[in-house]
DNA sequence: TCTGGGGTCCTAGGACCC
DNA sequence: TCTGGGGTCCTAGGACCC
């Protein structure tokens, strides 16, 4: 029995793009701190201290300026580059630990302890703990259970606990904590089933677990019935150490100012359409199915409101950014409206394939492809060493009138990665 | 004045076929 | 007069995640 049983860790980072800023910028430990979205739009990532003067996730920024100035609160623009590189470096961390694990998300992973004796659990994770944080700088949080979502839910406790650490594997108060967690808190209950739920009565994670099996399936879809029982304790989604290729792709933003003209439009998609093609190539990819997107703004709800798509599938696949530029400037003017205030743009490549399908297509002129995915090697080794956009083309533009805010950047050059200094966190 | 971006999966309903 | 039913496939949109 010992062994028999799945044993699932989540690794979670605490505050992770608060906590990377503060790598590089010690002064701003233990005081109040903030990572705001692209455009410098929303709270996305807060120190618990930032927490405590009551600014909420995805707040806007502008709603809590208030708050920041009055308490000196620190606010960084969004460095993903940046965080990508101390994300890889704790995944790299935590796989001493685990063979078994799979990539979550940029600050989380769940780690197969199967092979970990049940009294050793405890100590495992503070082991864990101690070492992401000794080699990365990095400060986790570590729940253990029989399932993902009940490790989630553990985690969720960890987050307050000082040890960091819960194990709901060799606690007897399983229920108990259960039913400390809120029916929203679960992972995978969002806000339409939360209501759903409520209406009903069931207003914790307890509650759930102790509800029908029967009920669940009548009144919810497969997903509610997966984390009913997951919380019952019955696996029902498995740990996947295979990292998939992406599926789809997809590049938007905000605007900094409002656009008004096509020619700033086909600017920015051309830019995006860029940035996607680059990342597919980098993935060894090809697309088949563009969709570009333009809209003005759903919070302003006075004035007239804009927003389209359209999609168009490509008679084979290909990652050639002058073709897919040329067919998405296509799209995008069939759906721009004049005098409209434009707030965001974006564009989705979908149907996604190996590079190698692609190659083997009859009908593809292949003297003709071969040069142009030389052409696109170039680009990308040079824009790899010299920095993003060293090599674009004509319509991407350079004056970018309608470029994304960062007013908060900490401008760290991961560049020099190498030369990151690894602080300890005590 | 100012409200992110990038994903996955599920499902209802339409189109089509026999 | 009486106007089927069942199956598959595809897609857009929704819900959810971080």
């Amino acid at each position: 029995m010992l062994y028999s049983k799945n044993k699932i860790a989540l690794v979670d980072c605490n505050s992770f793009y608060v906590s990377c800023e503060r790598l590089f910028n010690p002064s701003i430990i233990k005081k109040p701190v903030v990572v705001l979205s692209s455009n410098d739009g929303c709270v996305i990532s807060r120190s618990v201290e930032a927490k405590a003067l009551g600014i909420k996730m995805g707040e806007p920024y502008f709603k809590v300026k208030k708050i920041v100035k009055q308490n000196d609160v620190r606010t960084f623009s969004t460095n993903f580059a940046l965080y990508g590189d101390i994300s890889r470096r704790v995944m790299k961390t935590l796989k001493y630990f685990a063979p078994e694990m799979e990539i979550y998300s940029i600050d989380e992973a769940f780690l197969n302890l199967s092979s970990i004796k049940n009294e050793n659990l405890l100590k495992h994770s503070y082991k864990i703990r101690e070492t992401v944080l000794k080699w990365t700088g990095i400060p986790t949080s570590i729940g253990i259970a029989t399932t993902k979502t009940l490790s989630k839910a553990a985690n969720y406790i960890a987050k307050k606990e000082k040890s960091g650490v819960v194990d709901l594997i060799n606690s007897k108060q399983v229920d108990k904590i259960l039913s400390n967690i809120k029916i929203n808190d679960i992972w995978g209950v969002g806000r339409q089933l939360t209501k759903f739920y409520i209406k009903n009565g069931i207003n914790t994670a307890y509650d759930l677990k102790y509800m029908h099996n029967g009920w669940i399936k009548k009144n919810t879809n497969v997903f509610g019935s997966r984390t009913a029982m997951e919380l019952k304790g019955i696996p029902c989604v498995s740990l996947d150490p295979h990292q998939e290729k992406r599926k789809s792709c997809c590049v938007s933003r905000s605007f900094g100012k409002k656009v008004t003209k096509l020619e700033d439009l086909n600017e920015a998609i051309t830019t995006h359409c860029l940035n996607a093609a680059e990342k597919i190539r980098l993935d060894k990819q090809t697309v088949k199915k563009i969709t570009i997107f333009i809209r003005t703004s759903p919070f302003q709800n006075n004035k007239s409101y804009y927003s389209n798509s359209k999609s168009i599938e490509l008679p084979i696949g290909t990652n050639d950014s002058i073709m897919l530029v040329k067919k998405a400037l296509t799209l995008l003017e069939s759906i721009y409206r004049k005098g409209y205030r434009y707030q965001k743009t974006g564009i989705i490549f979908s149907d996604l394939k190996d590079i190698d399908i692609y190659k083997k297509n009859l009908f593809s002129e292949i003297n003709n492809e071969e040069k142009r995915m030389k052409l696109m090697e170039a680009i990308d080794y040079t824009n790899i060493k010299y920095g993003r956009h060293s090599l674009s083309i004509a319509q991407a533009g350079f004056g970018k009138k309608w470029k994304t805010k960062r007013q908060h950047s900490s401008k760290i050059d991961t560049a020099c990665l190498d030369f990151l200094p690894t602080v300890r966190i005590t």
